[in-house]
DNA sequence: CTGTTAGCGCCTTCAT
DNA sequence: ATGAAGGCGCTAACAG
């Protein structure tokens, strides 16, 4: 026959309660669901076994039974690269804070982005190892997200993927907005050339923020430069060197992450220059160290906590209501700290002829 | 009867396949599991179905019958506060990474620091989710071992109680050589008085740190003083800040978490000191963004990364042995950067009467 | 080599 | 108000 459940000690089950109370299983499942059609005499008396013997239903258990995973997932993009970023923890952490004191686990899972991704995908959905999935870093062309689609499963992409056929559940940070009042606050300083750091990957959100980037330039007559790199410090590092190098090099720069915005920083001190008057740097992103740094960093403060907090209860909701509502695009704000100047040698912004 | 499993479209079962080759559904069973005695060809036919109607199996039933979760919980302490250290998204990292592939899931779990907790654990525990548990952040007197200990759940602490009575398995720094090697570095740099920037909490890593950082400081004769508050860069600053107003303070601090040692040097800053020359300061943990801060940080490197890799390995390995192997002291690196100097106004080192 | 049988622990009809 | 029976999907033991 079978073996025994080799993980514990003895047989914490219905069935044990059942046994030294005398009724069936069913009965004792059904008293310890709170079911109104138990006679109270009954239901008092399992529910001081139960505890007697510190009954715990087993989850794996009720979960086949009840066709659910109580379970949701977050897709830690890239095997090689990984979790790479502080954003990441952001997320986890609001999923995390969601999901505390729920009897729905958070599941951190990998997927690498080669030709194994699709079946890694299958896995855990056909597997039924979660209920929902958080699908962060969204690609252009995403097979991911139409895999989902098409077999139905439920999901919350982080940043749409604006030409996409189907329309698909997302959250996402008001870009433009975001975008136009970083430039807006650059241009009353009285900026004139500002610089994106951002990356040549094909990320959705990198595209979008060189849109919005481009589109308030132009409504402000601002010169640009849009530098591609890598999401990582020691890309923001080389995509200033390089900017500084340039004989018409722009006063200003927004950076698409805090990572890139941080070895931002490092590259103009380490040119002897001072940030703010002589590069003013904005970055996306805010996580708590920005704040902290040398000066303290301008940033565009993403919610991402909360954004990804609600995108778990959207997946939560939608296990009972398909029409769950949504909450799309976030408001940012602006948090001006030092790494923002007027640039040297510059009148002030009333001097300045706007375009506005 | 039974509904039919919700989440799911079609059946995507072992049935299915059975059905449509005319074999039993044992038959299926093996010739997917990879049993040597099935035929070939059987085998062959099976596997071709099965990649037909794309078949996954699932994976809850699976876990069930096998008894086991496949699953590896992360504890993330503290309801209200949370995930607050980039040191918490190291371990999660270094969890994640190693369960890359593989097919167990990385869980992480949340549990609040009041009455509620041994419930939580032993819903977690005996719920059957998780093969084996990392439990972080262990406190004096940690009533979540003991539990652990007497049910002999496989588990991994995250630093040891000195003088707990049951021997259990955890990874740690080697706290003494770490801080050994910090204090000689500030030795031989001039300093003769050193500060520790500690927390009040019954926290195990904070009493280590302190008792060997009083005995390392005994052994080079230098004078100490510490000080505690929270975990937290806002204590960082307002310790620091306690320091510098003092009249004989110490020359150098030394801080037991990353984000205290941001807060404290933001606090020099603001003192109008220098980092170095008017305090040095070293801390513990050396996250990535500290190496970005201005100036760079000195820092104790733990391997945190590497350390939850091997403490996942040896859960891992504990399910089929019970005496897996495990390395429990990890050596740190001292890594030194610009925020540690000579005192102002010291001779060097060679000037000095160390005591060693 | 293959099929039958018997569960893993829970929950839910259906019958009493 | 209670019990018996069946099944979620998979796998192991025991026969042939």
């Amino acid at each position: 026959m079978c073996r025994q459940n080799p993980g514990r000690d003895g047989n914490m089950s219905l069935r044990q309660i059942a046994q030294s109370l005398g009724v069936s299983i069913t009965t004792v499942s059904r008293a310890l669901a709170g079911y109104s059609d138990v006679s109270a005499a009954t239901r008092e008396r399992v529910v001081a076994e139960a505890h007697r013997i510190r009954y715990v239903p087993n989850e794996v258990a009720r979960r086949l039974q009840r066709g659910r995973a109580d379970g949701i997932g977050f897709i830690v993009p890239g095997g090689a690269r990984g979790f790479d970023d502080r954003y990441f923890l952001n997320m986890v952490e609001g999923a995390w804070w969601r999901l505390a004191g729920t009897e729905v686990d958070l599941l951190v899972l990998s997927s690498d982005q080669g030709p194994t991704e699709a079946l890694t995908y299958r896995r855990i959905v056909e597997g039924g190892r979660v209920d929902g999935l958080l699908v962060p870093r969204i690609r252009e062309s995403d097979s991911r997200i139409d895999y989902l689609c098409e077999v139905g499963f439920p999901f919350i992409a982080f940043g749409a993927e604006p030409s996409h056929p189907k329309a698909y559940a997302y959250v996402d940070i008001d870009t433009e907005a975001a975008t136009a009042e970083a430039m807006r606050h650059l241009a009353d300083l009285g900026h004139r050339s500002v610089a994106l750091l951002s990356s040549d990957e094909a990320l959705v959100f990198a595209r979008s923020r060189e849109a919005a980037f481009l589109k308030a330039a132009a409504g402000l007559g601002i010169t640009t430069t849009i530098l591609c790199g890598k999401l990582a410090e020691a890309s923001g590092f080389a995509l200033m060197s390089e900017l500084l190098a340039r004989p018409d090099r722009p006063t200003a720069a927004i950076s698409i992450t805090d990572r890139i915005g941080i070895g931002a920083v490092r590259a103009v001190r380490e040119h002897g220059l001072t940030v703010g008057p002589d590069m003013s740097i904005i970055t996306f992103g805010d996580n708590p160290v920005v704040a902290f740094m040398h000066p303290p960093m301008t940033a565009i403060s993403i919610p991402v906590q909360a954004m990804t907090a609600h995108a778990v209860d959207y997946l939560l909701a939608r296990r009972e209501r398909p029409d769950a509502p949504l909450t799309r695009l976030w408001k940012t704000e602006l948090v001006v700290r030092e790494s923002t100047a007027a640039p040297r040698g510059r009148g002030m912004a009333s001097d300045l002829p706007l375009a506005v």
